[in-house]
DNA sequence: GTATCTAGATAGTGCTACTATCTGTTGACG
DNA sequence: CGTCAACAGATAGTAGCACTATCTAGATAC
């Protein structure tokens, strides 16, 4: 398959391929002259992978490259390199976060350890979930990590079902793209579901209220 | 209150103050004299609520600016001040989707009409959503909208929480902030708390099959 | 046999979110 | 009263990101 081929089949136009080339996201075709390569199905599957976790993740490139290492790198754990997936999801926290922000972080480790979380120390994540719940109180509102107890079971027993699905493939390389899709593009669907009832029943509620009780607000 | 004391109070430097001002997310203080204006409260709430919409909810200024506008714009109802928020957090869709994305939003929308969700035609969230649901199926995930029914569910139960709580509250304009951080930051939350299940479980089997089954993956 | 395509290298673009500098006041302090 | 930092407002500049365009020299397709 030539350059022009792969770039219509995948979408991704022929400047970019190159440029994911260069940057060590797509590996290399196999070289039939100094001027000539030759790509495969495995260069559109793995075109398709860059474009979900950019599309639907909005992982910087330099993510999607440790993201992709960790995939490639036959030594590294399934849990380890779906680690470095989802340490490019977020963004590193600082050295010195506000008060508030420590504060609800040492909530987020009792609560973890209560739950039997075992997560790495210096994940992002309860870093990221410490200042959603810092900002959530600067503006009133009476947030407690117990308030979540009932979405953390719902989230865990998805878990269990996807890391299970993505463990019970064939090869490795399969396994870890598989969960990279799944946590990238599951979250992306969770999360628009969400704002479709949110849209939904703030309409109906608006509905009611518009003729029921004659309320504008 | 001078724009050196809002900067401190609020984190946001003089610079990037000057700058929000100029772009219209903050409205001017009251002006004492030629080159001096007070600032106040609201104006650290304000930072806040933009900050809050800009690092958590990652929207772009543009998107700021027009959900800022429709809460300041007391004719504009609070379920249309909501969406306002709702368009910036997703990208628009182009006109012609893949075939597969196009098959996929049919599915979005039939299932939309049998949860009863009125969602407004341009909204971009089923597209998103039709979007997600395609990459997955381009993976292999044999994955259906009924498979989201119980999310949905749980989303919606959630929401019905959450538009009560904003309308509950005393001003038009303190329930259309208290919308917008709702939506935006406890989406965050859950996202992340998502992930946490995820590295909690595969962490969780990793280690048993580590230790019971000696197979490396 | 010539028009098109190719790999590889280098340079440039468009966008976003700031950041820096400048100008002409103004208030605060000693 | 002087002076000096801080101020508002305007303009210009910057850094980072994700491409995109151009060029060269060689290969291919008809």
């Amino acid at each position: 398959m030539k350059v022009s081929e792969l770039s219509a089949q995948s979408g991704v136009s022929v400047a970019t391929i190159k440029f994911y080339l260069r940057e060590g996201l797509l590996h290399a075709g196999l070289q039939t002259a100094a001027n000539q390569a030759d790509y495969d199905g495995g260069h559109v599957r793995r075109l398709r992978l860059i474009r979900a976790l950019i599309d639907i993740g909005e992982l910087p490139i330099a993510a999607v490259r440790a993201a992709l290492t960790a995939v490639d790198d036959e030594s590294t754990s399934l849990h380890d390199a779906f680690g470095a997936v989802m340490h490019g999801l977020d963004t590193v926290p600082p050295d010195d976060p506000a008060p508030d922000i420590a504060a609800a972080r040492r909530e987020v480790d009792a609560w973890l350890q209560r739950r039997r979380w075992k997560i790495e120390p210096d994940a992002p994540a309860p870093h990221a979930l410490a200042s959603a719940v810092a900002i959530l109180r600067q503006f009133d509102f009476p947030v407690a990590l117990a308030h979540f107890d009932e979405a953390a079971a719902s989230a865990e027993r998805s878990a269990e079902f996807e890391v299970g699905y993505a463990r019970g493939m064939a090869d490795r390389a399969a396994a870890v793209e598989t969960m990279l899709i799944g946590t990238v593009v599951f979250e992306r669907a969770l999360a628009e579901i969400r704002r479709l009832a949110l849209e939904a029943v703030s309409a109906r509620i608006e509905r009611q209220q518009g003729s029921g009780r004659r309320r504008r607000v």
